[in-house]
DNA sequence: CTGAAAATGTACTGGTTAGTTAACTGCGTC
DNA sequence: GACGCAGTTAACTAACCAGTACATTTTCAG
């Protein structure tokens, strides 16, 4: 109960309505009831139930159930890439600075796990959403520019081998942070929870960042 | 309009009507439909409407929508555990072994993407069906026994460092497999089509392979 | 041939759910 | 001080869809 409706003071002046903070709640639980349940699965009725407003509310906004998918996959990758931005990792040594990378994705990952879901479910509607969506394809050039740095600065000072490309690279920490998450539900019921319990987390971490170095060295 | 119900005589004689290839017909409708719309979006009319039989039969066989998607879960995973069968890896050197395995197994999952579908909602649905099914923990648990089989033979030979785990290293190569279905709408949305068309993905395999192979190398 | 059981067809139902209708409230403006 | 508009409420509807009731046919054992 943050009541951001109460102690927010808009732009518009002191109305005791307040239209942007409706629509943020909206959000909040529909990113929460979509990530949950997929675009069929979700009842907007269930996301109303856990509002402040009312159904209608969410149709005066956003027209339909397609339509606030859309926005909720919007503000679900905001939210992580705005995280993502807090990495720094200039002034480091390339083989460092990888590894920082790779260690803080793999985290990264992890402590959002409502956002992974969300991606798996767009990638189960073919991604039919992402690529109306300018918004995101942006938010995520930024992530390739990075690597590329860093790969550009490996290769100058003789530490990684050449010919790298950077969205290769990137698939591959995508692919080890991402199916760590997107992929725990059947890997632990078929092999077990070793690799998901606390400690063997942080193996496995330690272990994909190792993974990622050996892949990149010089040799 | 393969008529298997024609063709088919069955041990129980020659029945002009065929149980089991109505419920073969069900399932192979059924995969399909939920591989394609998950859970609750797959329709039982529209699975109904694809088969040769009637959606009062598939209550008749299946009780309801739960267990038809767990038996078409089991389906797509016996169908897809059998083609691996297949794959011969004894009589080559560890490192050969292990590269043949990665890539068959990169390969496989491509050829299978309606399966990868199934697991991805599978695991939307935290796994309670798989968890359930005995069977298909059991047919996972001799990926890892081949797997063991390659690393205690390169670790013996020295071709492999000591101490590799037989699930985290079936945890790398699948993560990169799946990953590459799985993902490849968003990923592809994001970052353009060039690491999935036909020379992108025989690039990624290779690439794949000697990421899991660097990973494994003695020093 | 017959009776019982297995298999199938037709038509229906009742709960659910995306989306709507229409009336109303608070607010600034002229 | 009433007009207009953004924002809000509550009740409604039409379609959809999982699951069922019930009658009927097919098969085979005895």
């Amino acid at each position: 109960m943050t009541r951001a409706q109460e102690t927010l003071t808009k732009s518009r002046g002191s109305w005791k309505q307040n239209p942007e903070a409706v629509q943020q709640d909206i959000l909040r639980v529909a990113v929460a009831e979509f990530a949950k349940n997929g675009l069929s699965g979700a009842r907007i009725d269930d996301i109303a139930a856990q509002t402040k407003t009312s159904k209608r509310m969410i149709y005066y906004y956003f027209t339909d159930k397609e339509t606030l998918y859309g926005h909720a996959l919007e503000a679900a990758y905001s939210t992580v890439r705005e995280g993502e931005a807090k990495l720094d990792v200039s002034g480091l040594e390339p083989e460092e600075a990888l590894a920082k990378l790779v260690r803080f994705t793999f985290d990264h990952h992890r402590k959002h796990p409502e956002f992974i879901r969300m991606v798996m479910i767009e990638n189960i509607h073919h991604a039919d959403f992402i690529s109306r969506s300018g918004v995101i394809r942006n938010l995520n050039a930024k992530a390739i520019d990075g690597l590329a740095a860093i790969i550009a600065r490996g290769e100058v000072c003789g530490a990684f081998r050449a010919g790298l490309d950077p969205v290769e690279l990137h698939w591959h920490i995508s692919a080890l942070s991402f199916f760590n998450v997107s992929n725990r539900p059947t890997f632990s019921a078929l092999f077990g929870n070793s690799l998901f319990d606390r400690s063997g987390q942080v193996t496995l971490r330690d272990h994909a960042v190792d993974a990622i170095l050996r892949y990149v060295r010089a040799p």
